[in-house]
Parts: C-alpha cells; sequence; structure tokens
RNA sequence: GGUCCCUUAGUUCAAUGGAUAGAACAGGGCUCUCCUAAAGCUCAGAUUUGGGUUCGAUUCCCAAAGGGACUACCA
C-alpha cells in the first residue's frame, strides 16, 4: 500500500471517530504540502467542515490530533493552515519506500490486465516523405503504446499504409511524364524523398494547366475538373483498381523505393510496428462490408452509381462510401482495415492515433462499423492530437512549407555534437564512433523530449529558425542528469569498490536524519507508478515528460547540496548512493516510456 | 452558416475545483583548486473580457472577442 492509501485509510476513520462521518475515499484529497509550508502530505479538510459544524482550522486540528495519536506513528507532527492539514510523515517510512522501490526492479510497471489493445498510428501515404507533423504522430503512437504496456495492456502496433489512390497516381503521372526512367540509385536520392518530387512536380504541372484554362475563359471550378493531367490520374486510378499490368508493376516498384526510405526514417526515429496493413489489400474488404450494408438497407445508391450512408439521424450529415465509378474512398479502407483487424486479433481496444483535423471522420467511422454490426465500432478511441503549425501557420506538402523528418534529425544530432564539442572534460578518450552515437542520442533525445512534452490535445508551435533547446527543460537536460548519476556510480564502482548490487544489501539504513533533498527524491520516486497510471489514463506522455523533468532537477538540486561519494558517513554515503542509482533507473525507465534513450555520458 | 478545439510572463510550455498560478528560453546578477557548469542559486515578468455556480475557479457553466480544425466523389 502506498502513503495515500493509507493515509485516506487514517483520514477516514479519523472522521468517523471524531464526527461520526461516514466519508469516502474521494472526499479524502490529499496533495504535496507546498514548500512554504512545513509538512510532508496535506489533508484537505473543507469536505469534513459542514459534518464537522465547526471553523475549518478547528478541524483539521482535531484530525491532526487523532493521526498523530492513532496513526501508528506513521504521523509524527503536523499543522494547520486554516482548512489545510499539513502531515510531517516518519523519516522510517521514507527510508523503508526507498529500499521497496530500489529492490522492485519493475517499479511503475502495472499488473498485467490480461486484455489487448491495437493502437494504429504513423499511417502514411506513399506519395511523399515523412513530415514533422508525422513526427509528433509518430513519436505519440509509439510513446502511447509503451505507456499502455506499462499500465498492463498486452499491446499491438499497427500501421496502415494508404498505399492506393489518387496521390500516389499523381506522383506515378508525373514520373512517367517528367522522370525519363530516374531511380534511387540513378539520383542519390531516398525513395521516399524521389517520389515527393514527383508529387510536387505533378502539382505544379497541374497548376499551370488550370491557369491555362482559366486564361482560356473556363471559370476555375471546372478548370480544375477538366485539366488533362487530373483526368488522367483519374483513369490511371481506375486502371489500377482493375488490376491493369502495367500500371500495378509502376506501382509496386515505386512504392518499394518509398518503403525503403520510410523504413530508414522510422528506424533512425526509434519507432516500429508489429503489423503493418496495406490499403491496397484491405479496401476490397471495406468494399464488401459497404455491399452488405447496401443489401441490408443501412446504405443507399444514388442515381449516378455513388453509394452514400445517411447519418442525419446521429446528428451528422451524408457521408460518401464509394464512388460513382465505384472506387472506394478514405472511410471504405478503413471499414475494410478495421474488419481485417479484427479478424487477426482479439482486440479489446482499438486506438487510432490520427490528428485532430479527422475527428469527424472518425465520428463517422465508429457510427458506421456499430451499424454494420461490428462490436467493437461504438468503443473506438481516436486518439486526437492537434497540429505542428509552422509560425506563419499549417504546414503544406504542395506547397513546399514543411519540415521535413530526416533533415530534422539530421539538424538536432548535428546541432548535439556541435555542442559536445565544447565539452571536452567529458568526452576524453572516447572513440569518435561513441561520440557520435551520444550525439544521436541527444539529438534526438532533444526533439523527442520537445514535442512530447506538449499536452498532445493541443496545437503545438515550431519555429524552424530558432533551434530547439539543449538546456533548461529539455531532453538532454534529463539525459544529462543521467550521465551524472552513471559517472557516480562508475566511480563508486572503480575508487570505492561498491558494487551495485552490494546497495541493496544494505538492510534498513539507520540514517540519523534525512536531508531535505533526499528526502524530496524519494517523495519524487514514490510517485511514479501514479504518474505511470496518469499518462495511461489521459494518454498523455506529457504527463511523463513533466515527472521525468522534476525529477532531474530534484536530483540536480540534491547532488548540487549533498556530497555522494565524499560523504564520510558510510551509511549516509550507501543511502545516497542507493539513491541515485533508485534515480537513474526511474529516468531511464520514464524516458523508455517516451521512445528516449539515455546516454551513460555526455 | 453549423459542429468541435484552443486562448496563462516578451516567447515556448505547466498547474485531479484548493493555500502566494509553476518551469524553461530570452533579459539582470552570482557559483567551477569541489562527485560531469548540457548544472546550481538569484532578480524581474502572465490567467483575453463579462456574468454565474462554490467556503474556494486557470480549471466547471453561459455569453462575447481572438485564433484554428472540420463541414470533399482528397487521404
Amino acid at each position: 500500500m502506498n502513503l495515500e492509501q493509507i493515509l485516506t485509510e487514517q483520514a477516514l476513520a479519523a472522521v468517523k471517530a471524531l464526527y461520526d462521518l461516514d466519508a469516502t475515499a474521494q472526499q479524502v484529497q490529499l496533495q504535496k504540502t507546498r514548500p512554504e509550508f512545513e509538512g510532508d502530505i496535506t489533508l484537505v479538510v473543507f469536505p469534513f467542515v459542514k459534518a464537522a459544524r465547526k471553523a475549518p482550522a478547528q478541524v483539521a486540528t482535531e484530525i491532526g490530533e487523532w493521526l498523530t495519536a492513532n496513526g501508528e506513528g506513521l504521523v509524527n507532527g503536523y499543522n494547520a493552515v486554516q482548512g489545510f492539514l499539513n502531515l510531517k510523515i516518519s523519516q522510517s517510512f521514507y527510508i523503508d519506500q526507498l529500499q521497496a522501490i530500489a529492490a522492485d526492479e519493475q517499479y511503475g510497471q502495472q499488473p498485467d490486465n490480461g486484455k489487448l489493445m491495437m493502437v494504429e498510428y504513423s499511417s502514411p501515404n506513399t506519395n511523399k516523405p515523412l513530415h514533422l507533423g508525422h513526427v509528433r504522430n509518430n513519436l505519440l503512437g509509439y510513446s502511447i503504446a509503451k505507456i499502455q504496456e506499462a499500465n498492463g495492456w498486452k499491446v499491438v502496433k499497427t500501421n496502415i499504409v494508404n498505399d492506393r489512390g489518387i496521390h500516389i497516381c499523381k506522383s506515378m503521372l508525373a514520373w512517367l511524364k517528367f522522370g525519363n526512367g530516374e531511380t534511387p540509385e540513378t539520383s542519390g536520392k531516398k525513395g521516399d524523398h524521389l517520389i515527393g518530387d514527383y508529387y510536387v512536380r505533378f502539382d505544379k504541372e497541374y497548376r499551370k494547366q488550370v491557369a491555362e484554362l482559366v486564361a482560356g475563359g473556363m471559370d476555375e471550378e471546372t478548370a480544375k475538373k477538366e485539366a488533362p493531367l487530373i483526368k488522367e490520374a483519374q483513369a490511371m486510378l481506375l486502371k489500377w483498381e482493375q488490376g491493369d499490368k502495367e500500371v500495378r508493376e509502376l506501382w509496386a516498384r515505386m512504392n518499394a523505393w518509398v518503403y525503403a526510405g520510410f523504413d530508414e526514417t522510422y528506424k533512425r526515429m526509434g519507432v516500429s510496428f508489429d503489423k503493418i496493413y496495406y490499403e491496397s489489400n484491405t479496401y476490397l474488404e471495406g468494399k464488401s462490408e459497404v455491399e452488405k450494408g447496401l443489401a441490408s438497407g443501412q446504405f443507399y445508391r444514388r442515381e449516378d452509381g455513388s453509394v452514400w450512408a445517411n447519418l442525419e439521424k446521429d446528428g451528422l450529415d451524408e457521408k460518401l462510401l464509394l464512388r460513382s465509378d465505384g472506387t472506394s474512398v478514405y472511410m471504405t479502407q478503413d471499414i475494410g482495415t478495421a474488419k481485417l483487424r479484427y479478424q487477426d486479433y482479439p482486440i479489446d481496444k482499438m486506438v487510432y492515433v490520427v490528428g485532430n483535423e479527422q475527428e469527424y471522420h472518425f465520428k463517422v467511422l465508429s457510427i458506421l462499423l456499430d451499424r454494420l454490426g461490428f462490436p467493437f465500432g461504438k468503443e473506438l478511441v481516436h486518439f486526437s492530437y492537434g497540429m505542428v503549425e509552422l509560425p506563419n501557420g499549417k504546414m503544406k506538402s504542395r506547397e513546399g512549407t514543411v519540415v521535413d523528418a530526416d533533415d530534422l534529425m539530421d539538424k538536432m544530432v548535428e546541432d548535439a555534437r556541435e555542442i559536445s564539442k565544447d565539452k571536452v572534460n567529458t568526452l576524453q578518450g572516447i572513440t569518435p564512433e561513441e561520440a557520435q552515437e551520444i550525439a544521436r542520442k541527444v539529438g534526438l533525445g532533444a526533439l523527442k523530449y520537445f514535442i512530447l512534452k506538449v499536452d498532445p490535445r493541443k496545437n503545438m508551435l515550431f519555429n524552424p529558425e530558432e533551434s530547439i533547446d539543449f538546456n533548461g527543460n529539455t531532453g538532454p537536460f534529463i539525459q544529462y542528469t543521467y550521465a551524472r548519476i552513471q559517472s557516480v556510480l562508475r566511480k563508486a564502482e572503480n575508487e570505492l569498490r561498491v558494487e551495485s548490487g552490494e546497495l541493496r544489501e544494505v538492510g534498513k539504513l539507520k540514517v540519523e536524519s534525512l536531508d531535505p533533498k533526499e528526502l524530496a527524491l524519494i517523495q519524487r520516486l514514490m510517485e511514479y507508478p501514479a504518474t505511470v497510471r496518469q499518462a495511461g489514463a489521459d494518454f498523455s506522455p506529457a504527463v511523463l515528460c513533466n515527472y521525468a523533468y522534476a525529477l532531474a532537477c530534484d536530483f540536480n538540486s540534491f547532488y548540487h547540496d549533498c556530497s555522494i561519494l565524499n560523504e564520510p558517513d558510510e551509511k549516509k554515503r550507501a543511502l545516497r548512493l542507493l539513491l541515485s542509482q533508485t534515480v537513474a533507473r526511474t529516468i531511464k525507465n520514464a524516458m523508455g516510456l517516451l521512445g528516449i534513450e539515455v546516454p551513460d555520458r555526455m
């Protein structure tokens, strides 16, 4: 049982004994005591004031008195400030806690809940390279999966690749017309970047055609539909769906280039998938589901042959499911994908990590799946995150105002290496390879933390003109704290011959008194499991970022005030080493749930 | 027009309905003969507006203002 649970029980017993009040655990509000007051943990007594029919300060005093007398030594002091009862907890309790935490290798890991969660994230189109928006998606998706695993779920990470559709046809068409057989090998470009370039090229030529038609007197709306290039692309999509051999071969070849590029980027980013679905394999399933819905009267066909769902009774509008030429749309594909997934896995919870611009889509998808008789439809979770904005607005692939994922990672690692050059003291005696590896971890750590520390629901701003910080509330700050501890532990082993295993053997450390900084650190460590649970319940890596930062701050402050290796009292030294080791492990775990690696030195 | 989201220091971000709204960066001042100064200490600086609920509101409710997303036979 943790401190909150014990205190909650004691507080309930106290109000029962004092005021004959049957309070609920929810009414027992415990919070950390503010630093300006004396005490460790504070009970808010306002909820009991009415039943007690006494002034808040008096109620606080009475409860404080009761807890001190009947709390089995846990509470050994209190003070009441209005309705706030500040409790002092005995130091031996904290030392016991530290011992228990240090001994628990799985500290923070929640027990297996026996259920399976599928997390879909990334889900790129195959017509352009990944950009900063995808980076946020990937980092969030990966971290959410890790966090839910820590909360006891079995998690299957999945990716649905949108490998078919008009977008890839545009790239294919532009490549055929203007590519002169260019390949990743001949051009030296990564496959995804090469394809992306042709997507941009298509748009450029298309707009030229539209402009010409408009100049010839056509209105813009019509011109956009009548431009020869777009008609060709549509014809190509139709051929693709009909299985035209040439189109399919070209498609397979160009997609393979893109996948090779994506794989490189994913690997670098440190994200992975357990199962990848391709839209080209799922859209037919979707079509057949739509046909079924049509037969059962859930959907209807218009005169032009297109198929629609009427969602007006759910407060929404009508939604297209199949185009008049019979080709499928995004929604069709998602229905098919859902069906396949539930055939493949016994999914208890399905989570889609997709931007908030698609909230409407998932609202509709949920209703459609439900209507088609899928039991999971109603339960699906759209983990909707905010956009990454640039100073002048949203990123637009076609307008070239995107921050490319590969470029960004390069830049971060480069910056990290540049900064580390000034740190010759700490990087002495390491190979260039090791230095590069440190720069990689630190650069990516800075990027990942920068993105994950923001509440996922909110839009966030990225200014490419200003480089991401390596000081202050950043990934490298936390990594630095870890590296610092590793350095101390190395010295402890080499110079004092303290084996890390020995520390845990040091029975109950009979330390006279805990330094306030030591106490603060232990308290922070005690918060970790609740933080993991909250991050899971809220789907929020940001919660863990805040925790890791606070833990690192606490440690740096402790490190500044308390000497570890030079502490003459052996028991104190052992306690500090154990504390440092446990902090390091917790930092590593928390950062691991964020997908951020920690270097042993930096 | 309709639906949804957002608004906190100069800037980027925090704060289960709780005490004097926290950090970081940028700015001013300190601290390396001392376990890694990517650090520590310190000064200055903010809840868009108006109502309401509450012992107590950044948080909940209702308006208004400002910003964004969606409302595609794109994905």
